[in-house]
DNA sequence: GACTTATGAAACGCGACCGTTGCGTATCGG
DNA sequence: CCGATACGCAACGGTCGCGTTTCATAAGTC
């Protein structure tokens, strides 16, 4: 009341840099990237990392884990894929998504925490699956369902088993390649094509 | 050569408590079944659990890689399972065996270990390689190879990619539940009857 | 200019583990 | 019994990161 307010109430004092916020995120998504988990990440780290003072990030965030929360959240999901005529190939866009994505070390490490640290910090993981899982999964099961109305997949179709099939079986062969990166152009191909054959007759 | 040799050597004084080697690694694979990360693994902790001197645990592994190594190492993999008559019954089986060991807090957690810090301890992922997914991935690749020849599986079946298929879905949906133990006992039953007739017609 | 808040840098005391050492005791062979 | 080795325990100095504080300075409002 002491003064001209604007519409958002300015504070007063100098305003927070907002630079020195995308520093610390990107600084922490890269140590992330360089494989260290989260209980492996210092806020010192972070600081040098980012060129900044420790009191800028403990004036921002109370702890690490929201930190990191924050940073992930920042991760943009650049839309899965613009889906095109037949289920086929739009599955296979969406695997081949999945997999170029795993090859970013970044996306690849973020990953891994989600995944193997999901007990110790429900948050991200929440945030996480949120974020980054939930939007392909949808697209995925809109692409399934389109397939069952469409006749080109069978009509008793369990959608839910038939997504962790596909998005399991590239995740598994992601995995398997760990390290060495012999991941062929045309795995996501061949593996919409057997799954959607069948391994029988 | 100074006294009677037995046919290794004993070299005289106390020889090293078994017990007590025991019962460091059951405390290490008790701490990682808490869901500690290899970087949280302190030795004081572990010789804490153990009821242990850190000098017991020094005198026998000079670094904590080498004693997580060795405490994967004893995880015994319980042969997967008896293979039966069919291809479905006995991939079934193998599923089940996945799942229900994915219920298993050290299992589970080791198993998080394996996949997420590859990387960063590359020898331990290949000892959890070697001991624990080799013999299941040969088990499976040996009924699908069975079921070619059977003709109960079709004749250009790409074994690793079908394995992968298999193995990739049912682990999708064990992580899906995390926290949750809402996976169903039908499952594996029905992963793999998806995955056998195929989405299509 | 006066006031207010943010910033980077440095230092604080604190606690957790590190890897090592010394101690008194226990357990082996000879 | 003796020498040798292992044991559990406690303590060592050292490092790292914590979360906080102090400081001189920068960047805004009035």
């Amino acid at each position: 009341m002491t003064t001209t307010e604007t519409a958002t109430a300015r504070p007063a004092g100098r305003p927070r840099s907002e630079k020195a916020e995308k520093a610390i995120i990107e600084a922490t998504l890269d140590l992330i990237g360089e494989g260290m988990g989260v209980s492996e990440l210092s806020i010192e780290a972070i600081a040098s990392r980012a060129g900044v003072g420790k009191t800028t990030i403990y004036r921002r965030w109370s702890n690490k884990e929201d930190l990191v929360a924050d940073a992930l959240a920042s991760l943009k999901a650049p839309v899965p894929t613009l889906a095109g005529v037949s289920v086929r190939d739009d599955l296979i866009a969406l695997l081949d998504t999945m997999m170029r994505e795993a090859g970013q070390d970044r996306t690849r490490c973020v990953m891994n925490i989600a995944m193997s640290e999901s007990d110790r910090y429900p948050r991200l993981f929440e945030k996480f699956m949120k974020q980054a899982v939930e939007p392909r999964t949808a697209a995925m099961v809109a692409v399934l369902e389109r397939g069952v109305e469409t006749g080109e997949l069978r009509a008793d179709l369990d959608v839910r088993l038939s997504l962790g099939t596909l998005a399991g079986a590239m995740m598994w062969h992601i995995k398997r390649a760990a390290g060495e990166d012999d991941l062929a152009d045309d795995l996501p191909g061949r593996i919409v094509d057997s799954v959607l054959r069948g391994l029988a007759p």
